[in-house]
Formats: structure tokens, sequence, C-alpha cells
DNA sequence: CGGCATCCACATGGATACTG
DNA sequence: CAGTATCCATGTGGATGCCG
């Protein structure tokens, strides 16, 4: 026991390689911003976390949210109200990849700074 | 003091986010895997890498050096012999990845296992 | 509000062959 | 050994507009 629950997921290569995998999985150019989000600040709507991450248009938004659900790391309510709301949350895998994007942060936080744009 | 070196790197939206400064950094499909081997097996040559980072061809493994060499996380010593001989070896701000990339590995570890082909 | 449809430009990377 | 050259399929994501 003390099984945890398993994602299945290819490797590019011929051999498991669990970083790889994981990088498959999250390593979308918006994927680990917005689990940070959800991380953070907790369940969001669709225009709040479009908001929240800086720079993402919708389509992309939601291909991405589509793609986290699709692989167990998200939950998608629908809240039949008028106008219709939708709360996008962590499922507990979502949230065992703390550590992944904190570590993701503080290396940020530490070794990196704003660049100019080519000016 | 203790200034910490410091990479500059521009993000995709308007304010600076070290999450996705840092996946721009090292998102490419096999940067991570390519700083663990020389995180865990130390220095290696070209073909060497190649074998051990299973999957990667040659063009591809090559682009990704450059790129980790240009950004300054990896260093590329030639060593003229016959045949020649090149030695890839982490910078150490590419060291300091180890948090990141062991958190990569550890997750892919605890919540990820081999998927069938298609099958 | 919470999307999806369309179009399109550019990046990524696999296969193969060849070179100093 | 350590790459480069070429070609090409696919992926990724930005812009814009429309819909329930």
């Amino acid at each position: 026991m003390s099984e945890t629950e398993r994602l299945e997921i290819q490797c590019p290569g011929e051999e498991w390689c669990p970083i790889t995998a994981t990088a498959t999985l999250i390593g979308k150019k918006w994927h680990p911003v917005i689990i940070h989000r959800l991380l953070v600040n907790g369940p969001a709507g669709f225009n709040e976390l479009q908001h929240e991450v800086d720079g993402i248009s919708s389509k992309v938004l939601s291909e991405s949210l589509d793609d986290l659900e699709s692989k167990g790391l998200l939950d998608r309510e629908v809240i039949e109200e008028k106008p219709i709301r939708v709360r996008y949350s962590l499922t507990e895998t979502g949230e065992s990849l703390e550590k992944v994007v904190l570590a993701l942060a503080e290396w940020g936080d530490e070794y990196l700074e704003a660049g100019e744009p080519t000016a």
C-alpha cells in the first residue's frame, strides 16, 4: 500500500526517464506558471487566470488548461449561474508539484534577472 | 556583496516572472536531462552524452549544448589530441540547477510511470 | 463570462548524409 | 571523435473574431 496514483507517460527515447517524463508533462510554456498561480492563490476562474498569467492569450490558456486537465493535474468545475462560471483547481497530483514549481521559482529568483528587450 | 551572478533573460509577458524565466532557460526538451547527466556523471564528451541521453540526435544534442553554453550553464573545453576530444562540464550556475533538476527527477519517480506507446 | 474557430508565422526537432 | 548540412513534418502559440 501507500501506492501513489501514477500517471502513465511516454518518453522520447527507449528507456524510461523520470526527468524527460516530468518535463514532457509540465514542460509546456505556460504550465508551470499556471500551476504556480493555482498553488499560491487557490482555485480560479478563466479570466482570473488570464489576468494573473501575464501575456497569455485566451486560446493558449484554454489549450493549456485542457492539457493539464486531461493529464489529471487539475479539475474543472462548471458552476451553472448567469453568467456561467468555471473554477479550476489543482488535483492532489497537481498539488504534489509544489516542490518542482517552487524549485523553479527559487532558482529564477536567485540566478536570473530581467533583461532588456534587445534594447 | 554576496552578489550572485545573474543571467539576464526576457519573459514572455510584461512583468518579470522567475518561473517562466527559468522555464525559458532550461525548458527545452533535452536540457534538463543533459544537465542531470552532467550533474550525476560529471564532465563528458559529445558521444558519451549522446549515448547517455537516450533518443537524442547529434544535431539536436549539438544545438542544445550550444544553447546551454551561450547561456552560461556549461563550459566547452576542446582538447587538441588525435582524435580531437571535447569536454562538457557544468559552470557554477549550471551546477546550481541541481535542486531544480532533482525536483523534476524525484517527482517523476514518484508520480509517473512508463506508458505503452499507444498500445 | 468562458471559451472555440480560423489563420498563420515561427520554433522544434527527427532522419539522413557528409566532413575536418 | 565531434560535429555540420539539408530537408522536412510537426508543434507551439500569437492575432483576431465569433458564440452560448
